[in-house]
DNA sequence: ATGCTCTGCTAAATCATTTTAGCTGCGCCG
DNA sequence: CGGCGCAGCTAAAATGATTTAGCAGAGCAT
């Protein structure tokens, strides 16, 4: 790999200069008092070589290595992984950074060994992401240079990077309330374990928030709310069917994220129901899946990849301590519509 | 980052012993002849100044980094590609090495400029990796040191991996056969483009291919193929709508993917046919959502981790060149059982 | 006594760069 | 005529490892 590229000597040589003079038209250095002509045959000649410096030399040298390590505890198991890898590779690309990606899967041995090889590697900096939102403690083997938190807090207050879930959560339920729902609404989703510990997930706790903040303003009072193990889709399906036994029925339901609003689908599809216009829908996440049901649900997108932008721009170029929060669109899709007038009745999608 | 880390010098005096003889001892060296006494001299000393080796200067010496270069074309789009960094991520570790990840976008510039950061941080070797199975050349910069493609094959006969998708078409309609289906199966998701186009997919070739063969060594023939523009689920959504549009019903249907299959099951749900009731359902890749449908999918799965690893592997233990295929699992799920006796009529699931 | 081999170790070169310190020659001032 | 400053450049050190070449001393044979 890389057999017999030119080096600066070369370049030097070919320039008829000094391997110093070479280094410092190439470095753009101010304040020397090489001529206009140096200039021109140090350029010519690296032109000519198709000269690239070589890093490993020049990281021994400078401690810099135009490289920031990804450190994430799972990526494989979200398929949110690749957007906030995207984005963070691309603000990298930008500042001629690349990235070296490790994963610690969540075991401690695992973790130790990444970060030792990343700082091995002499990294400019360490994203170090988690894939659910929560709070995670920074291995003080790390510190020392930039650290950027990504989709996760720490007990210290460390810069971190925070997908926007009260916003979300807010405007999801204007836009509920913006089409006429009031006091049939329910909400799919709650989990204990996740609101209580923010170990587990910083993301339930701020969504709930800004549920219950927005209807509270509204002075509008939640229909039913509906606890799940998991936020998967079998879980939504059997909060959804739950409800459904019910009377009265809700309007409107807001699931906690995309996986438990498909399971809700499949049980008002199971039930005869129509979304919208039976039972609005909206969730959060913005899951490829969302886009793929019928009707398209509105749900407020992760911002995965501008996360990992953010991530990497505030290792490079310093930011302040504590969170940044990014916001979360709304992808308006046909999940939600005005409710029915009177009580509504099971109907039929056409065969 | 990595402030003040002891270096071999340091650990050469702690120990008493030259330099030489430290390195020496730290790499094992065979066929030295230093005194057992001197080697319990410098482990200790490494041992407690906690030394690790600067790898930028040792690097430099030795044009080694530990380090691969994992290239995609296109990480976020697609949400597998999380599986084949996993993969690649627990072979490099398993050899103490570590992966530099860029993406080219499928852009020339940006192609050119991912390669050339990798060749200039002297990566060990490359993973070129395409995120939909087709046909890549190899960038020439990067010949030279090892190159596997993942996911691509290459005009010329470079090491590569594919998922072996012939045998998963075999396996999954001799499951469908299995079951007693013959003369009623359909086939959704032909495409011209992806078929006749190795640039475009290698997949969609080899699938139809292991579909035909297996059908017509059971000498049964296909009830109907549907083309279709793209492989979403709103195009499974209108194949399936046509299907059920036409006489006689298929008793089976396979989908060349699962996002096929995932519109199949909607315009099955509206229809009110049950699954696999009335309609048997196959299909391919083993998206997250195969397992999320009611009923799950039997599909055959992408062994995208598996592949990953293989890749990292072929790249550093070496391996012969041309394709290398990894066998897709078929999950088993129940979307699939034996066709209803007689002409099987709509019916209702429970509400 | 000399030379040879073997053991156990080390000095110094090397890798490709950045950076510090300083050299050479010229013009100018006093 | 001596010294100073400046323009334009370079030699050499330094970075932290690996590796080549070889040294010092002991043992042994001649």
């Amino acid at each position: 790999m890389g057999r017999n590229r030119a080096t600066l000597a070369d370049v030097a040589r070919l320039a008829g200069l000094s391997k110093t003079a070479a280094s410092m038209v190439l470095n753009g250095r101010e304040g020397t008092r090489l001529s206009a002509e140096a200039h021109q045959r140090v350029f010519a000649a690296a032109e000519e070589l198709g000269y690239r410096p070589n890093m490993a030399a020049r990281s021994l040298r400078t401690r810099k290595t135009a490289t920031i390590a990804f450190v994430s505890d799972i990526v494989a198991t979200t398929r949110f992984a690749g957007d906030l890898i995207r984005g963070a590779l691309d603000a990298a690309r930008e500042r001629d950074h690349v990235l070296l990606i490790t994963e610690t899967q969540g075991d401690a041995a695992f973790e130790r060994y990444a970060i030792e090889a990343m700082l091995d590697r002499q990294v400019d900096g360490v994203v170090y992401a988690a894939m659910a939102t929560r709070r995670l403690t920074v291995p003080p083997a790390i510190l020392g240079g930039p650290v950027v938190l990504l989709n996760a807090v720490s007990p210290d207050e460390r810069p971190c990077v925070l997908p926007d879930d009260e916003q979300a959560a807010v405007a999801l339920v204007e836009a509920l309330l913006a089409h006429g729902h009031r006091d049939r609404i329910a909400l799919i989703g709650r989990n204990r374990l996740k609101e209580g510990d923010p170990e587990v997930s910083i993301a339930a706790p701020a969504r709930l928030r800004g549920i219950r903040a927005t209807l509270a303003a509204a002075d509008v009072g939640l229909l039913a709310e509906c606890f799940c193990a998991e936020w998967l889709p079998e879980h939504g399906y059997a909060a959804m069917r739950n409800l459904l036994s019910r009377s009265p029925r809700p309007t409107a339901v807001v699931c906690m994220n995309d996986r438990l609003a498909f399971g809700a689908y499949q049980a008002l599809g199971e039930a005869g129901l129509a979304i919208p216009e039976d039972i609005s829908v909206v969730s959060f996440d913005d899951d490829p899946i969302a886009a793929w049901l019928r009707p398209g649900l509105t749900t407020a997108a992760l911002p995965h990849e501008r996360m990992g932008r953010r991530a990497v721009e505030l290792v490079l170029d310093g930011g302040d301590a504590g969170p940044s929060y990014v916001p979360m669109p709304l992808r308006r899709r046909r999940s939600v519509a005005a409710p029915a007038a009177g009580v509504p009745a099971p109907r039929r999608a056409p065969a």
